[in-house]
RNA sequence: CGGGAUGUGGCUCAGUUUGGUAGAGCACUGGCAUGGGGUGCCAGGGGUCGCAGGUUCAAGUCCUGUCAUCCCGACCA
């Protein structure tokens, strides 16, 4: 871990104030700014290179895995969202409506959408006919709109940037793999990307998506021993297809319903990424997905020969690195500092001195270790160290994650364990709705997953002593 | 939606108690020096005090109303 010692006082410690912490680094980062609209946030040229990134591997994987990219319309008419009723319910408190179109009032008010099932559905029932047409698999980048009543940058935010993939399938086994294997595609790119390592499992009933038969999730714990959900994949069954009448013929002639899924990933997984790798110097950006990976920081760049030296290094290195130059008028102290909030994977130092000895200064944001390296062997050494933090970023998340877990057999070893350490509580559990709420009562901890890997800590559940059926993961979350 | 607070240059805030015509730090512009952990000095530009009304010779300051935002609780990716 990198020294706790500070340069800069612009960034409140995370120890002392972990939600101002967060939004100093988010501001002094330049991630956003505040929209003018409460709850809404303009993403500036950094953070939306982020975005940019996480995108596009995203969607490449999304396209490998047989899907294609489309777009639906921004309004949904009321009657449209009113035709599943468990969707309805679970979204109505949080739907903004159009009434008026200029100067006269709308016949029929338009939500702006909240997530797209229904436009989907809609389209499906006058798409398909055939089980010729099935598996149908489509994806799209969009803005949703949820009025949210409480508000922060990247983890809830009135307006917010997502991918929405919804698939129809002939079967149920089709529908249910594909909600695995979406569910795999979000695991491994937050493991090997974002280096956050997550927990995989289901949704208890109270939680699961609205419409949903159940919904798939990962989990993953933020440096403050809180949880956030860093991905969901549903399975909806023949429900919404029968609420909107969505059917095909069979091979044998026969009238089917489809089978449904939705998945989706949202710009909270920045907030994610920020939360749990960040520090008290600010931003940590994993390689594979930081929209600079080295910044050359030019020392007395005044003299003679340094500037011209950096931007010879910069050209050299471009092709191997993403690689900037910060080329502007501050001291390097002040270049550094910046460097260190903006999360840049590796700093390059280069002033009289090196270029002397033919050798560059890296030194990495996660752990501040300062290597000399000669200027001929950059090109390998480079890719290499950044492979390194990719690695140890997610060792080290991992590490707290093991540390923050604990297994309780007793509610108030939960409550007492929750209280003193916070993190994951693994905890056996009946399966009845009635337990999970009242475990949420006592304790503030709502059940995160059912997870895949499971593991018997007690016969009995921890909240009312009945047969337990899983072992629940359990935190206070985002 | 309940409780608390705040609106003054781009940002953080002082000034309001006791009305007299707006100030600091940061940021910004120009200059000189400096340059291996937020550099120093000099010179500048920029606000009518959330909005609307009222009291007064005079309102950032007092009164009424209104809007917005922030923090704490119940709901949510």
């Amino acid at each position: 871990m990198l020294s706790n010692k500070k340069f800069v006082e612009k960034i409140t410690d995370m120890e002392e104030d972990f939600g101002q912490w967060y939004t100093d680094v988010v501001k002094q980062a330049e991630l956003v700014d505040y929209g003018s609209v409460r709850g809404t946030m303009i993403i500036k040229p950094y953070g939306f290179a982020l975005w940019e990134n996480m995108r596009d591997i995203i969607d490449q994987k999304i396209k490998e895995t047989g899907h294609q990219n489309v777009y639906f319309p921004l309004f949904i008419p009321e009657s449209l969202l009113q035709k599943e009723k468990d969707h309805v319910e679970g979204f109505a408190p949080e739907v903004a409506w159009v009434t008026h179109g200029g100067d006269d009032e709308l016949g029929e008010r338009l939500s702006i959408r909240p997530t797209s099932e229904v436009l989907f559905c809609e389209y499906y029932a006058n798409n398909i006919h055939s089980y010729r047409d099935l598996p149908m698999l489509y994806n799209q980048w969009a803005n949703v709109v949820r009025w949210e009543k409480t508000t922060r940058p990247f983890l809830r935010s009135l307006e917010f940037l997502w991918q929405e993939g919804h698939t129809a399938h002939a079967t149920h086994e089709e529908a249910a793999e594909e909600t695995d294997r979406m569910l795999e595609v979000y695991a491994d790119f937050c493991e090997n990307y974002l280096a956050i390592p997550v927990i995989k499992g289901r949704k208890t009933e109270k939680e699961k998506f609205a419409g949903a038969k159940y919904t798939l999730t990962i989990e993953s714990l933020m440096h403050d021993g809180r949880a956030l959900q860093t991905a969901t994949s549903h399975l909806f069954g023949t429900g919404f297809a029968e609420a909107f009448d969505i059917t095909y013929l069979d091979e044998n002639g026969e009238q089917q319903y489809v089978h449904q899924t939705s998945w989706g990933i949202t710009t909270r997984l920045i907030g994610a990424l920020i939360m749990v790798h960040g520090d008290n110097r600010g931003l940590v950006i994993p390689p594979r997905v930081a929209p600079t990976q080295a910044m050359i920081v030019p020392i007395a760049q005044h003299k003679e020969g340094v500037l011209d030296k950096a931007y010879a290094l910069r050209d050299q290195l471009k092709d191997i690195v993403r690689v900037d130059i910060d080329d502007s008028d501050h001291m390097p102290g002040w270049k550094f500092n910046e460097s260190e909030m903006k999360g840049y994977p590796v700093r390059i130092e280069l002033g009289p001195r090196d270029i002397e000895k033919e050798q560059v200064v890296l030194v990495r944001r996660d752990t501040g270790e300062k290597e000399f390296v000669p200027m001929n062997e950059l090109a390998t050494r480079l890719p290499a160290l950044l492979e390194e933090i990719q690695q140890n970023l997610f060792d080290q998340a991992l590490a707290h994650r093991e540390e923050k877990t604990t297994a309780v057999t007793t509610i108030d070893e939960f409550k007492q364990t929750l209280e003193e350490k916070g993190g994951f509580i693994q905890a056996m559990w009946c399966g009845d709705t009635a337990c999970e709420e009242e475990i949420r009562e006592v304790t503030g901890a709502t059940s995160r997953c059912i997870p895949f890997e499971q593991k018997e800590i007690a016969p009995t559940c921890v909240c009312c002593g009945k047969e337990a059926k899983d072992m629940v993961y359990w935190a206070r979350a985002y």
